[in-house]
This record gives structure tokens, C-alpha cells and sequence, in this order.
RNA sequence: GCCGGGAUGGCGGAAUCGGUAGACGCAGCGGAUUCAAAAUCCGCCGCUGGUAACAGUGUGGGGGUUCGAGUCCCCCUCCCGGCACCA
């Protein structure tokens, strides 16, 4: 045996075993029960983070723990190949997306393998290309043909002088990032998945998903956001519109329909507000220029919801009067900024006595705010919000005529009712969920497998035209799609009359890919459809590992596609991941420069020395600005390249120190100091398997009497390896694990004496120790073993109970609550007989001076409280 | 703004069901080894007072429940994630 741990030289010899024997290939014809371990596939954006290294790293242990269980193992990995990056480095470096990615997805998989991971590369799959795409397009022509997709306006934000569509991402304080130009709305046509109509199982089914963190369940439960409320209807009366020259959608005897979850308040209406989009507010504009210019500056900004909520409020009055359904009474209409079209009926009923956003409105415009609601013992001022004027569990109807008195169900219901007899109204289920748009005015995406024929209309690609190919030798330039530059692809002939027809140039919304990848995995090779009976045999996912960032669009998205493919009859499973793990943030500094036109530069932490205080590129010696710590992503370049920690320790070390550093549901903040204490912890272990192995072969204790430090020694191991177990398969919290074999080695370490027997122990220890850490630090495991165990199969060990019987315990002694001392007694001993023991104590009769205790608390196994 | 989460020594973190706060590691300090250094090994290490024994104090801030609260409840502050076209 090697006395020195050589990393590099174990790590390189053990990755060509492994690849030699295809150690990690899944069988599909095993007979040991199946553990699908999956870890969420990376964007090839170059090279791998530590955000990568986190998360793999986690997967692997968990699927090399249940290799050494007996489970048949599939570790698969992939890549998320379309996306934004790919077009942006197109732009900034004149290169092909296509090329990019293809470049980086070979760089980032020779880092994968440096990096040790059990993986199945037989199954590797890549979403940008034609053979797995192609089944895509497939299911979205079947979706197409059974309506859930169709196609709808939408609002995106536009950039007027690059004549592109931006992403929310790509508008900066209200301004393109490249052009620097104010950012509108446009309308424009997508097509949509009707993923509304799936909102309630998407709800119900997150009661069946008990291995999913109750933090994702609330999440996706909130966004979805099922509420009962009321749909009603408010009058335009004759008078309200005037005549037009030109059409208009809008008659006198329309409704204006609104959505309210707060019908009990609808007494207190005084004013409602529509979107700048909506048909009355076009209307009244046409002969109102000061209305036309608002609405003119409502268009502009991003359609980001996080910007809707945060601006300013503003309105303006349309002058058009609509009848309130119940009263009669006239009420005014303005438009709002904050008034989504896209949202409900892109109109609301406002209430300010009793919505916070409403009463700042009104008191902003001077509209009147009318009380419809009490508490008892409150009272209900105009000049400040109170938290209570919304609260639906204590109040109930005032100045409401025959509602008064009535809480808040009682009210809705009578209001509904009234409203229903009317016909003005009814009461509806509504989820904050809208349809996803999956169009992206994008070149480097899924081609949409529609043609637009002049005859036909959309027309699905047939599935035998399919796959539509995307070509790769494209390079972007920033203004619009590239694709509608392309002849070759954009003409074509229409499917079903053969005439001259468009193709469409929108491609999908890369979330699509990242639904389904997990089930073509179980049968990537299949080119006969879109999965074979595979997929049912690996499904459902059973432990399913990626970023906390991923808690509701990625995890909800793929829930909705499972569901899709159920119903297609392409699996037989309602949900796709059994248990979630969500790994928190890689974090680490940022720091930019901003130039004159408030363009912000990332330099990457690695590029970045700070000296007393002053943090300064290395490259120039100028000082950078510090932006605060945040996840680790290309668009702030703050990723750190875990190849340098690789080469200088080894990968063990890097996947050590990652494990070791955070429990995986918590945020991370990288800093390079730790990584030395991993890195000695390995040689340490390795010096101390090299010394008991100088001694000579020896079998692991099978039993016998054994001295006091050796038994000791033995319970701890026997503890450790209970320990170990949980923290890894039901608590997945891996650095405490890490931590108990630690000690376990340091007590090792202290162990003396070189008889059979002490040295049959130490191989006990030894043995189950680097077990353990083999999901952890799988090469130099191997390597370890091979010299303590020669020719074995390493083998989990097992607890051995006996070991871990104990005969006298300690418990504390608390007086009042405080710590005051210790006590001994055996660990079989009565509730009685530990009372009496530790009132018999030293400690007891200090502080009790003579008198009866007041209370004696007893934890068995734990402490002892007297009260006195 | 809305939804979800977090805050514990100089630092990363531990304390799993309300029961010894600070495991394990990093940094630091002291010692051994060495011609010397690196590496390695041993010891100390929340804060305040004390030579010490020990006492007081301490888990973002304020209040509460309990024999006992880092853990449960109420209020507040700050930080992080998501907000539908970053992935």
C-alpha cells in the first residue's frame, strides 16, 4: 500500500475501472427493486459550477448508498441544451448556438466524469437534438388536436429599436439591455397550454406527494391559488356610450364583468377600474386625448408581475358611468396601471374602505370610500389603513341595508344569490394559475410544429413530417428571429391542401423540454414514439434533487406534463417525483463595474483580490463594486469553477468539503477556506488505514470479551453506523453524517495497543468507516477498501445491538431549570429510584437547604429537574 | 408589493420529539517534532468577572406559554429565493 494519498492517481485509475466495467449502467431486466435517483439536468452554459457540483453530489451519494442497499441504481444525466445563453454568446462572439452548446456540453461532461459520479452515460440525452425534440413536437400536435393547446393574444415586453421581444430578465429598470430603449407592451399571438384546466389535481395531488417538502407544497398551492368568489356584472347604460364612427366591441347593453373574492363587501363599491387594454377604456379614449396619452403610458414598462406590483398606482377617470347590479347607484370607471387585461376579466370592483391597494387609490384621487364592514370596539377612520378593515373572520355588514349583520360567508352567499336571480352574477371557482404560454419569438428553441396556411389556418406538422428541424448553422444578431430570415425554413407546403404555406417561427418555452426529459431517460434509444414500456418500469422518479429556485414553474410544469402524458396513455403514474430534495443556493459575492449608460459588467470572485476592504480586478488592479451575496448564476457571473479545486485536491475533496460545509436544504456561501480541513481528513483517514495495515491481515471483531476503551470504541462505531444511516436515507442531511465519522476516527485514533484483538477492532472500525464514506468519497473508498478487505465487495455495514448496550448512563441535574451537575446511575434504574438518587445528591441538598422539593421532573435517559 | 424560507462563537455549522447550547470542521493561541520551515501530532478556545474553584450572561430584537424555549405562540427588523420570457 501507498503510504502517501495520491488523489489524482486513485481517482484517474478507479474512473477507468468503473468505465471499463460499465459499473453504473442500469439494468433494465434486473430483479432487485428499482431506485431512480435523478438530479435536475444543468443549462450547458460552459462549464460546471459549484451550484452543479452541490447538487450532483448529493444525488450521488444517495444513489451510490442504495447501490451498496441492493437497489438496481439509475443515475441518468442530460442537457437542458436550449435556452437564452446560447443566443447571447452568439451575439457577443459570432458563433452558432448550436456549436456553443455542443462545445460546451463536451467540456462540462469531461467535468462530470472528473468528478467521480455513478452516472449512466449509455442514457445521456440532449434537448436540442432532433431525436428527442421530435417527441415534443409530436405531443404538442396531439395536445393541438385535442384543444389543450390553443392559441390566445398575449402581452410581452418589446424593444422598439431592436425590433425584438424581450425577456424579463433582458429589460433593466423599464429599458432593453442592449438598447437602452424604454420597453412597451405588445400584444402579440401564442399558443398556450391549458394548464388551468388541470388546476385542481394539480392542487389535490401535492396531499399525495408526503416525500416533497411542506415549503413546495405551500408554495405551488399559493400560486396556483384556488379562491371561491363571485363573478358579477355591472351595467353600461345607454347613456354611458356615446356613438362612434368606427366598430367597436362595446354596445349598451354589454355587462362589465368583474371577479371579486369579497362580494360581502360589494355595498361598498365606489368606483371600478379596467386595464388600459380593456374595451371601454379604448372606447372613452377615442375622444378623450389626455385618456388616450395615459393609456399610451400604461403600455410602457415590462409585463413583469414584480414591477406591476411595485409601481406607483395611478389612474384616470374614463367619465363612463356603469349601474351597480344590486343598488342602482352610478358608478364611475377609471383605468388603472395595475390592472391586468391578461388577468380575470381585466377589470375589478373597487373597494376602499375595506382593500388596502383601494384605499390608497381613493385617497390618492379623491374618491369617496364608503364603510360596509365593522368590527366591534374598532373604529373605522379615513385616514389611516388598519389591518382589520380586510379581515373576513371578525367583521360583518354594516351601512349594507338587508346584508347588515351578516359575516362574511352569510354576506357572499346572499349577495351571490340575489346577484344569480338578477342574472347579473354567480358564484365561481377561480385560480390564480393562468395558461402557460409556450411561444418564444426565439431562435434557439423547439420549432413549433405548426404551418399557418392561407387556406387551412394552423395546420399540425403530421407526426410522419416530424421532426421539424431546427438549423444549426444560424447565428443570431440580437433584432428578432433569425428564422424568419430563413426561406428554407419558413415556406413550406401546407400539410392538408398542398398549397404554398408559412411555417412557424416561434419556438417553445425551454420549461417543455425540462417536463418530460425525466420519463425519456427510461428509454432514451426508443425511436418509435415518444416512450416505450420503460418508462413505467423506472416511473415514478423516486428521489428527485435540484435547486429550492425550481419550487414552482420547473416542479409545477413537470407535475402538468406527467399528467398530459398519463392521459395520453404514455405512463400510468398521476405524479413524476415521489421525494423532493431541494438543495439550497450556491451563494457567492458579486462585483461589477457600471459604465455611463448604467450598463453593469460581472467580474467572477476568481478575477476578484480584496485588500484592505477595497475589493479590485486582479487584471487591471481598478477597484470593482461589492454587489452582495447572491446565488450563483452566469447573468452576475459569480459562479466559482470547482476545476481548480479539483486539481489541486482531488474530487473526493471537493465533494467532501461540499457535503461537509451545509446540510443540502440550506444555502451554501462558498469560501475556499474548509477545504484544506477536507482534504486532511482524507490524508488522515488514509494514514491511519496505512498504519493498521502495515501490521498485517486481520479479520474484523466477531465477538468475545473486550477491554473497557475497545468496548467503548465499539458502541461508539455501532452508534456511528445507526447514525450514518439515518442521516443519510431519511434525514439526507450529510454533513452531520460526515461529522460522526469524523469523531469516530478521531476515537480510532486514540485507541492503544497492538494485540489481535485491539487490531481486530481497529479492522472493524476501519472497515465500516470508509463503508460509510464511500457514497461521500467514492475513489478513495474503493481504494481504501481494497487494501483493508482484499478481493471483497464492500458491503454496508450493519449495527450490531449488543455493542450498544450500556450499564450506567449520566444524566443532568438541573435545579430550577439550571444546569447544577451530574448524576450516575444505571441505565435500568426506576423513575423512583432517580428521583431518589439525585435528591441524594450533593448538588440537591445545596439548594434545597433542608426543605421538600416542590416538583421533581424526570426525562428518562436524559435529566432530572428539581424544583425548589 | 405578494408568496415561501432564513438569522446560533471570529467563520461554516450541530443540537433529529420542548430537556447538557456551540458536536464536527475552519481560523486563532500554546506546546511537541525539525538545523529551520512546511507537513504532522498534542492541548486550549462563546462573552464578562475571577489565579482558580466558580458565578453571571448568551441562539437577530421585543413580549408570552412552560418545571424547562435555539426549538412552541404573538409582534418587529434584516437577509435570501420565486413572481409566469434566466434556467
Amino acid at each position: 500500500m501507498q503510504e502517501k494519498y495520491l488523489p489524482t492517481e486513485i481517482e484517474h485509475a478507479a474512473q477507468a475501472r468503473w468505465t471499463a466495467s460499465q459499473t453504473y449502467r442500469a439494468r433494465d431486466d434486473s430483479d432487485r427493486p428499482k431506485y431512480y435517483c435523478l438530479s435536475m439536468f444543468p443549462y450547458p452554459s460552459g462549464r460546471l459550477h459549484m451550484g452543479h457540483v452541490r447538487n450532483y453530489t448529493i444525488g450521488d451519494v444517495l444513489a451510490r448508498y442504495h447501490a451498496m442497499r441492493g437497489f438496481n441504481v439509475m443515475q441518468p444525466m442530460g442537457w437542458d441544451a436550449f435556452g437564452l445563453p446560447a443566443e447571447n454568446a452568439a451575439i457577443a462572439n459570432n458563433v452558432p448556438p448550436a456549436a456553443w452548446t455542443y462545445a460546451n456540453i463536451d467540456h462540462m461532461r469531461t467535468q462530470l466524469k472528473a468528478l467521480g459520479f455513478a452516472i449512466d452515460w449509455s442514457r445521456e440525452l440532449a434537448t436540442c437534438k432532433p431525436d428527442y425534440y421530435r417527441w415534443e413536437q409530436w405531443l404538442f400536435t396531439r395536445l393541438f388536436e385535442k384543444g389543450v393547446i390553443y392559441k390566445k393574444m398575449a402581452t410581452v415586453n418589446w424593444d422598439p429599436v431592436d425590433q425584438t421581444v424581450l425577456a424579463n430578465e433582458q429589460v433593466i429598470d423599464g429599458r432593453g439591455w442592449r438598447s437602452g430603449a424604454l420597453v412597451e407592451k405588445r400584444d402579440i399571438p401564442m399558443y398556450f397550454f391549458r394548464i388551468t384546466q388541470y388546476a385542481d389535481e394539480l392542487l389535490s395531488g401535492l396531499d399525495n406527494l408526503p416525500g416533497w417538502p411542506e415549503r413546495v407544497k405551500t408554495m405551488q398551492a399559493n400560486w396556483i391559488g384556488k379562491s371561491v368568489g363571485v363573478r358579477l356584472a355591472f351595467k353600461i347604460p345607454a347613456a354611458g356610450v356615446k356613438a362612434t364612427p368606427h366598430p367597436s366591441p362595446l354596445t349598451p347593453d354589454d355587462l362589465l364583468w368583474v371577479f371579486t373574492t369579497r362580494a360581502d363587501t360589494l355595498m361598498g363599491v365606489t368606483f371600478v377600474a379596467v386595464a388600459a387594454e380593456h374595451p371601454l377604456a379604448t372606447r372613452a379614449a377615442e375622444s378623450n386625448p389626455e385618456l388616450a396619452a395615459f393609456i399610451a403610458e400604461c403600455k410602457q414598462g415590462s409585463v413583469a408581475e414584480a414591477d406591476m406590483a411595485t409601481m406607483e398606482k395611478k389612474g384616470m377617470d374614463t367619465g363612463f358611468k356603469v349601474t351597480h347590479p344590486l343598488t342602482g347607484e352610478s358608478i364611475p370607471v377609471w383605468v388603472g396601471n395595475y390592472v391586468l387585461m391578461s388577468y380575470g376579466e381585466g377589470a375589478v370592483m373597487a373597494v376602499p374602505a375595506h382593500d388596502e391597494r383601494d384605499f390608497g387609490f381613493a385617497q390618492k384621487y379623491g374618491l369617496p370610500i364608503k364603510q360596509v364592514i365593522g368590527v366591534e370596539g374598532e373604529t373605522f377612520s379615513l385616514d389611516a389603513w388598519q389591518e382589520w378593515y380586510a379581515d373576513k373572520a371578525r367583521g360583518c355588514g354594516v351601512n349594507s341595508g338587508k346584508y347588515d349583520g351578516l359575516g362574511y360567508e352569510a354576506a357572499v352567499d346572499a349577495i351571490a344569490a340575489d346577484l344569480a336571480a338578477l342574472n347579473l352574477g354567480e358564484k365561481k371557482t377561480q385560480f390564480r394559475l393562468r395558461d402557460w404560454g409556450i411561444s418564444r419569438q426565439r431562435y434557439w428553441g423547439c420549432p413549433i410544429p405548426i404551418v399557418h396556411c392561407e387556406v387551412c389556418g394552423d395546420v399540425p406538422v403530421p407526426a410522419g413530417q416530424l421532426p421539424v428541424v431546427l438549423p444549426e448553422d444560424v447565428v443570431p444578431d440580437g433584432s428578432g428571429n433569425p428564422l424568419n430570415k430563413r426561406a428554407d425554413f419558413v415556406n413550406c407546403a401546407c400539410p392538408t391542401c398542398g398549397k404554398p404555406a408559412r411555417r412557424e417561427t416561434d419556438t417553445m418555452d425551454t420549461f417543455v423540454e425540462s417536463s418530460w426529459y425525466y420519463a425519456r431517460y427510461a428509454c432514451p434509444d426508443f425511436d418509435g414514439g415518444m416512450l416505450d414500456a420503460r418508462a413505467d418500469q423506472w416511473l415514478p422518479v423516486d428521489q428527485y434533487i435540484g435547486g429550492i429556485e425550481h419550487a414552482i414553474l420547473h416542479l409545477l410544469y413537470a407535475r402538468f406534463f406527467h399528467k398530459l402524458m398519463r392521459d395520453e396513455g404514455l405512463v400510468s403514474s398521476d405524479e413524476p417525483f415521489v421525494n423532493l430534495l431541494t438543495q439550497g443556493m450556491v451563494i457567492a459575492d458579486t462585483y461589477y463595474r457600471e459604465s455611463a449608460d448604467g450598463k453593469k459588467t460581472w467580474f467572477n470572485p476568481a478575477d476578484v483580490e480584496t485588500r484592505d476592504g477595497v475589493a479590485a480586478l486582479k487584471a487591471d488592479g481598478q477597484p470593482v463594486v461589492v454587489g452582495g451575496t447572491e446565488k450563483m448564476a452566469k447573468s452576475k457571473n459569480n459562479g466559482v469553477d470547482p476545476q481548480a479545486l479539483i486539481d489541486q485536491y482531488g474530487a473526493d475533496t471537493a465533494r467532501l468539503f461540499t457535503m461537509f460545509a451545509a446540510p443540502p436544504e440550506q444555502s451554501l456561501e462558498w469560501s475556499d477556506a474548509g477545504v484544506e480541513g477536507a482534504h486532511r481528513f482524507l490524508k488522515r483517514l488514509w494514514k491511519l488505514a496505512f498504519e493498521h495495515v502495515q501490521g498485517g491481515t486481520v479479520a474484523a471483531f466477531a465477538g468475545g470479551e473486550l477491554p473497557d476503551a475497545a468496548k467503548t470504541l465499539r458502541r461508539q462505531l455501532h452508534q456511528t453506523i445507526h447514525k450514518v444511516g439515518d442521516d443519510i436515507e431519511r434525514r439526507k442531511q450529510f454533513n452531520t453524517a460526515i461529522a460522526a465519522v469524523m469523531e469516530l476516527m478521531n476515537a480510532l485514533a486514540k485507541l492503544e495497543g497492538d494485540d489481535v484483538t485491539t487490531r481486530s477492532v481497529r479492522q472493524e472500525v476501519l472497515e465500516a468507516a470508509v463503508a460509510m464514506l464511500a457514497p461521500i468519497v467514492p475513489h478513495i473508498g474503493e481504494a481504501l477498501y481494497a487494501e483493508l478487505k482484499p478481493d471483497a465487495v464492500m458491503a454496508w455495514p450493519t449495527v450490531d445491538e449488543a455493542a450498544l448496550v450500556q450499564e450506567e448512563i449520566e444524566l443532568m441535574l438541573q435545579v430550577n431549570g439550571k444546569l447544577r451537575g451530574q448524576i450516575r446511575v444505571a441505565a435500568a434504574a426506576t423513575r423512583e429510584a432517580v428521583e431518589a438518587a439525585a435528591l441524594a445528591s450533593e448538588v440537591a441538598q445545596k439548594y434545597l437547604e433542608g426543605k421538600p422539593p416542590k416538583k421533581v421532573v424526570v426525562v428518562p435517559g436524559r435529566l432530572v429537574n428539581i424544583v425548589v
